[in-house]
DNA sequence: ACACTATTTTGACAGTAATCGAGGTAGTAG
DNA sequence: CTACTACCTCGATTACTGTCAAAATAGTGT
């Protein structure tokens, strides 16, 4: 799922495409609640940038089935991967998806 | 509303604080609509960097009170404000704002 | 094969959000 | 004051999203 992680119109350049903001959008989504934004800066700051489930669903106060929802939703915006090694399975940020993300956001990121 | 802007946060320097989460999944939010986006677009690369409502109106497929609440939205999230002169309300993004979002999805901006 | 743990999937429910039409407010012009 | 335009608010409808409990899948160990 989504092949090209390539959001990095920078979204004051120009009037983004119909397309271009449905795919944006699709990311933003992703981020836009804030038990995945937590999963997210968890994961990311954790030792070793990766994090397993249990660590996960023990650090918040929802349960097991919604934080693996989130981390679904997550992985699906394409901002997570998850490797399984044994019995756990364990969770990293994908910084290139961010970077893009960030990028969009730049207020005219090369204009003169 | 929102009285400081501060979503400097770089989301993978630390665990977010659910405070800190719930405020930036609020902006986020206001990010996750392809029609918002859009918009913002739309006025970002617009001549003067400013779009009266008017025109926003004849670019997009949806009717004058949809417009008019997602400008409502992108305008409660801080991203953009409006100005009425004469007849007409003038839009424009306040830059800061996407800034500090493009900032906290900068993975780890100053670590080692 | 069985029991036990870790994680996901399924199904249901409640809350939220996008959209529209109808009606309201503000400003301009005659 | 009335008419007209630009924009917003309100109320209703429909669709989506977050959440959980229950059940399914995957792996480990006995």
């Amino acid at each position: 799922m989504s092949p090209a992680l390539e959001c990095g119109t920078p979204l004051a350049a120009e009037p983004l495409t119909p397309g271009q903001a449905e795919l944006l959008a699709q990311r933003f989504k992703a981020l836009a609640d804030p038990v995945r934004l937590r999963l997210l800066s968890v994961i990311a700051s954790h030792a070793g940038d990766e994090a397993c489930v249990c660590e996960l669903t023990a650090s918040f106060p929802v349960s097991g089935p919604t934080i693996s929802h989130h981390l679904r939703v997550l992985r699906e915006a394409g901002l997570i991967t998850g490797e399984r090694r044994g019995t756990w399975i364990y969770y990293r940020v994908l910084p290139a998806a961010l970077r893009a993300l960030a990028q969009a956001l730049q207020p005219t990121a090369g204009a003169p």
